[in-house]
RNA sequence: GUCCCCGUAGCUCAGAUGGAUAGAGCGACUGCCUCCUAAGCAGUAGGCCCCAGGUUCGAGUCCUGGCGGGGACGCCA
């Protein structure tokens, strides 16, 4: 049914609790699991005993008997402790189809975020190296959450953070010197703390097939600079791809060097020095974060006289505020928990609100293959890399696996699963459900001739059996459901109804299997019951398609096998 | 030592603001192709929801204290 139409019922219920003596804000109805306890059911009577002081199911039956004659509600029970059940006219249920059918591709969408701006910060992986899995999840995360705010009505910038100078990528920069200088054909060592990757040769030999030999045994800095400059220009360029082939795509990458080359840093530095919260210590410069919050004071500026990692991060936000983005999420990996309290003191010195900005901190992702844990360093340059998985599994699978999880729990990818056995993988019953409800559509119109719009003005009151009802209120239920898993940032909800609403409809469909009970299929010869049946089959594959689109995964036609 | 996350079926995990008989997938077992696609469906077995207190009509869910696992606590990034 409508959400408009349980939004009468709620009101109703509201008006009859007043009625009673006791003003609620607003009342929720849910959808029973049980099918047998209707279509809606309000818990209220058991909320409101105490205050009333009456025993849950005589408030029932008073709250019942004021509802009477409610339109569209065929009857209402009182059930168990106290609970009221609804059970819905068959019409009003079967109207929802009629509503998602008229909204098609944008059946979900609200206009929760009124076309205010949001950041989402995601992926932001240092130009050290190939991405690996635990950048996946992040990429599948904040690429859903952007999706899902999209579909909220928010206007919504996904951005790519990189830290293209730092000691990190100067232990690059020597890394690649040395498997130069071995190309050609000396005996320099990758240091210990450097990359000891495949990838930094792959490097090297580029470098050396561009440029030549012109820095043979030269360890000066413009030969050290080139190669910075040619190994992250690569390293992009290949996380770049990597994205695309997962089709994550960003409106913005933000170089960390742009924070320094416009000035950000030091008038961040300056900023922070006129709060009067700054101080110098052992030759630092520190910043009273522990006023807001932070476990200990941290040091800005160290004795040597270069900003700690603190700085640029502040001046980054700052940027992100000033840039117009007043609602910031930053997907982070959860090993960065330590440093949400320290950037939002530095950003709360500097006047920003409390909690700003916003952080899903997602816990890591464990690899399994053959049964045991693959484990991957960055430096030791032996881990799974996110564009291994992709070409192996799909971007569709490789995504669903990643989003399957909540956030904050840790993820173990059975490599196993994924591969070998993907023909099992929930992302295909999903998929197939969709593709079962196209090629059904389809054999309506070829077969019988049926066009959209005789769909479109079925009697959907047709629709009664509970297989029918069950999968109408599933559908019922996706707007809700799109809301909950943007506000709680949890697009693991929507796989879970995905795959509750894909069980549900192959449930329905094979009711009408030629061994069971053919008068139950959708084709059948009486043309009003099949559009009726139709209309259920095209709005399931709406509502299918749209939550396989706000993950990012396709909705396929046809399965081939 | 302090902080964060997790602990639910053999395995991997869902269970929003406390509600009716705790769910799914995989694995095990039993049925179902007379074809709108069986990558599916129907069913069976499998649970002291880590433990102990507490809050209340009611706790997997909230509070306190434990136990176990993971992560973080730098003048690293």
């Amino acid at each position: 049914m409508t959400s408009m139409f349980a939004e009468r019922i709620s009101d109703a219920l509201r008006e009859a609790a007043a009625e009673l003596g006791a003003a609620v804000p607003s009342v929720r109805l849910d959808r029973p699991r049980d099918t047998s306890h209707g279509d809606l059911a309000s818990n209220i009577a058991l909320t409101l005993a105490k205050r009333l002081g009456r025993p849950p199911r005589e408030i029932a039956n008073d709250l019942r008997d004021r509802l009477n004659g409610l339109e569209g509600v065929e009857r209402i029970e009182v059930a168990g402790p106290g609970f009221l059940n609804f059970f819905v006219e068959a019409a009003v249920v079967g109207g929802t189809l009629h509503t998602i059918l008229a909204s098609r591709d944008d059946y979900g969408r609200s206009d929760e975020g009124a076309g205010r701006r949001i950041m989402v910060e995601f992926v932001s992986a240092n130009p050290t190296g190939p991405l690996h899995l635990g950048h996946g999840r992040q990429a599948a995360l904040g690429d859903a959450i952007a999706a899902l705010l999209e579909w909220s009505g928010w206007q919504v910038h996904r951005e790519f953070y990189f830290n293209d100078a730092g000691a990190q990528i100067a232990r690059l920069a020597e890394s690649v010197w040395a498997r130069y200088q071995q190309l050609l054909g000396h005996d320099t060592p990758v240091a210990e703390n450097g990359y000891q990757g495949e990838y930094v040769s792959e490097i090297a030999a580029a470098f050396r097939d561009t440029v030549g030999g012109v820095h043979e045994g030269d360890h000066g800095p413009e030969a050290t600079e080139a190669m910075r400059t040619f190994a992250v220009g690569m390293l992009r360029d290949e996380q770049k791809r990597d994205l695309a082939a997962f089709r994550v795509r960003f409106d913005e990458y933000y170089p960390e060097t742009r924070l320094y080359s416009e000035g950000r840093v030091d008038d961040t530095i300056r900023a922070l020095d006129e709060t009067g919260l700054t101080y110098q210590e052992g030759g630092a410069a520190w910043l009273r974060t522990s006023r807001f919050g932070d476990q200990k004071d941290r040091v800005m500026v160290k004795s040597d006289g270069s900003p700690t990692y603190f700085l640029p991060d502040v001046a980054y936000h700052m940027g992100k505020w000033e840039r117009g983005f007043h609602e910031v999420v930053n997907v982070q990996g959860a090993d960065h928990h330590s440093t949400v309290d320290r950037v939002r003191a530095g950003l709360q010195a500097l006047g920003r609100p409390r909690g700003y900005p916003e952080y899903l901190l997602h816990q890591m992702v464990t690899v399994v293959r053959g049964g045991e844990e693959v484990r991957f360093s960055k430096r030791a340059g032996s881990y799974t890399t996110l564009a291994e998985l992709v070409s192996e599994v799909g971007a569709d699978v490789a995504r669903y696996f990643f989003l399957m999880r909540r956030p904050e729990a840790h993820l173990t990818f059975d490599l196993d699963l994924a591969l070998d056995q993907s023909d099992r993988n929930p992302v295909y019953k999903v998929q197939y459900a969709h593709a079962r409800l196209c090629s059904l559509l389809e054999l309506a119109r070829t077969q019988f001739g049926d066009a959209a719009e005789a769909v479109a003005s079925a009697d959907t009151s047709l629709l009664g059996t509970a297989a029918e009802r069950e999968v109408i209120n599933q559908l019922a239920e996706f707007p809700a459901f799109l809301a909950r898993a943007t506000s709680a940032r949890a697009p693991h909800l929507i796989c879970d109804y995905l795959e509750k609403t894909a069980g549900l409809v192959n449930s329905w469909y094979q009711t009408g299997h030629p061994t069971r009970d053919p008068s139950a299929r959708a084709l059948v010869a009486d043309p009003a019951l099949r559009a009726a049946r139709l209309a259920l089959a095209g709005a399931a594959r709406i509502v299918l398609h749209n939550g396989l689109a706000v993950l990012g995964l396709t909705a396929p036609e046809r399965m081939e096998r």
